[in-house]
DNA sequence: CCAGACCACTTGCATGATGCAAGTAGATGC
DNA sequence: GCATCTACTTGCATCATGCAAGTGGTCTGG
């Protein structure tokens, strides 16, 4: 570690990490879009993210601790990206960004729907999110609830009431 | 507007307005650290912003309501910079971002005491916090407690602790 | 077992953002 | 009215981003 950071400060330390245009935005859709390879973070991108900057920020992710990767035992030079406890542990992050935008910009309604389950549901929502994100990215139990179920469940009506 | 977003997605929005390494930086030090002008931004900063970037984005966070400026009565070329209601609910944002920091970051003892009590403070103190920022910045009635002298107080006493 | 499609990237290049040092122009203080 | 302060701007080098195209392994159908 040679590379010097800017300050101490947590809040800065946080943003050195997490400040940048993309970041937020692959770990959004590992997160809750349940993405977990390069292609599948590539073409399924709303915001039409470049493939040299996904590889980039993929490869930075991992150095920094909040992604792993495996081989993908069905093919071989493919990779499989997971979450780590860090990044778990920003869910309450996101679900505040998406309350924050869902109030304080022009965003679209259906995608707003799963940060209003998100922003009602509270920390206990987002605990039981938690605890299912460490079983589809760190092996452990499967809770009872499925919360990513929900959020998915709730967007799909969202959708099929905009397509009436 | 000609100006085209990357996706109605709230998260994304939100990115849009403050992902970038140095606008939370300003909100923080506008916000925590009371400094309410262009030269106290500016020598006052711990990551010692450029002037250039630093004018750059008051001129942005202005443009996207997330500030306000006005002009310094007793000086008549400075301008007094204010938070809106838009950047005072990113206090809870910025709650998590420092608790996250202070868990899952190598950041300093006594920047991290702040973080901590906003931490342990939760909601009921993030909203203390909001209601003092609407005094201090929007002209609202001032409440009976300063949550902004307990951060302060906090941080002074580790500057002592750690200078024993 | 081989052609063609697929996948996970990389490369080249244009353009924009950042960082540093220096400069400018008006305001204030003595 | 001269030095100093304040709020910026400017020039320039470097880095990050975005786009289009390329590369080289890997799987698949026949």
């Amino acid at each position: 570690m040679v590379q010097t950071e800017r300050s101490g400060c947590p809040i800065n330390l946080t943003l050195e990490r997490l400040g940048d245009p993309w970041s937020l935005i692959v770990i959004r859709d590992l997160m809750f879009g349940n993405r977990r390879s390069y292609g599948a973070l590539l073409s399924g991108s709303e915001e039409k993210i470049a493939s040299n900057i996904l590889a980039d920020r993929l490869k930075r992710l991992v150095r920094a601790g909040l992604l792993t990767r495996r081989d993908d035992p069905s093919h071989r030079q493919k990779g499989i990206y997971s979450l780590t406890e860090a990044s778990i542990q920003l869910v309450p992050l996101l679900a505040h960004m998406g309350a924050w935008g869902r109030r304080h910009t022009a965003a679209s309604v259906e995608l707003s729907v799963r940060a209003e389950l998100l922003e009602v549901g509270g920390p206990d929502l987002w605990n039981a999110f938690m605890d299912e994100l460490r079983h589809l990215h760190l092996g452990a139990p499967r809770p009872a609830r499925s919360v990513f179920a929900e959020l998915q469940a709730a967007y799909r009506n969202a959708l099929v009431r905009r397509g009436d």
